[in-house]
DNA sequence: TCCATGTTTCTACGATAAATGAAACATGAT
DNA sequence: ATCATGTTTCATTTATCGTAGAAACATGGA
């Protein structure tokens, strides 16, 4: 993981809309949820959470598929598991 | 830590600059570095500096003493440990 | 006291991000 | 083909961020 995708990822994070979602989507597992139902849930317009899903899912901390009308958004383990290792290694001090 | 710290520490870690700056501290220990060093190290004008090494420490990842002329930067293991323990808890499958 | 050094604050401006109404697109049902 | 539903894209406005020159502030030494 290049320094650029790092803050990329942790740019994704730095939005409160954006961290709900990304809770939202972890406590839901695998399945995940549509974007409808993410947009009743934190109570955010369609189009607007459309723009944050965006963006979380080209810092490649989410995953979408479809499944007809609907688009099925869920957390991406290993996105997250690249950016933990990131900072375990980077900002941690490693004698501590 | 609630979510209004944690978008805030996300966002100190979202920029190229601030990054930089942490590695470096962490890098260089419990020792710290005097700002002067950090803005030639890495190039960045001193009062361009500030402003990150401002916005890092509010953040809680960073902190800072005086030691006569100097104002020596270190990198807050316990912010960033506090961090990290969220990301595990919020941003991981626990499943997994 | 006066000066040099290290650092920050002030100020201004260009760049980037967030929010949302309106329009468009995609899919499935009739 | 037509329509309803789910979702995104476009376009616009407003807010926030990043940068750096200039000025100010703090400390230590002569």
């Amino acid at each position: 993981m290049d320094i650029e995708e790092v803050t990329k990822a942790f740019g994704a994070l730095s939005q409160d809309t954006r961290l709900k979602v990304l809770s939202l989507l972890v406590e839901t597992g695998t399945g995940g949820l549509p974007a409808g139902d993410i947009s009743l849930a934190l109570g955010v317009p369609q189009n607007t959470l459309s723009f944050h899903l965006s963006h979380l899912e080209h810092s490649g901390l989410i995953n979408r598929r479809r499944a007809g009308r609907f688009i099925i958004y869920s957390a991406n383990n290993e996105g997250m598991k690249n950016l933990l290792r990131y900072m375990v290694e980077n900002c941690c001090d490693k004698a501590a």
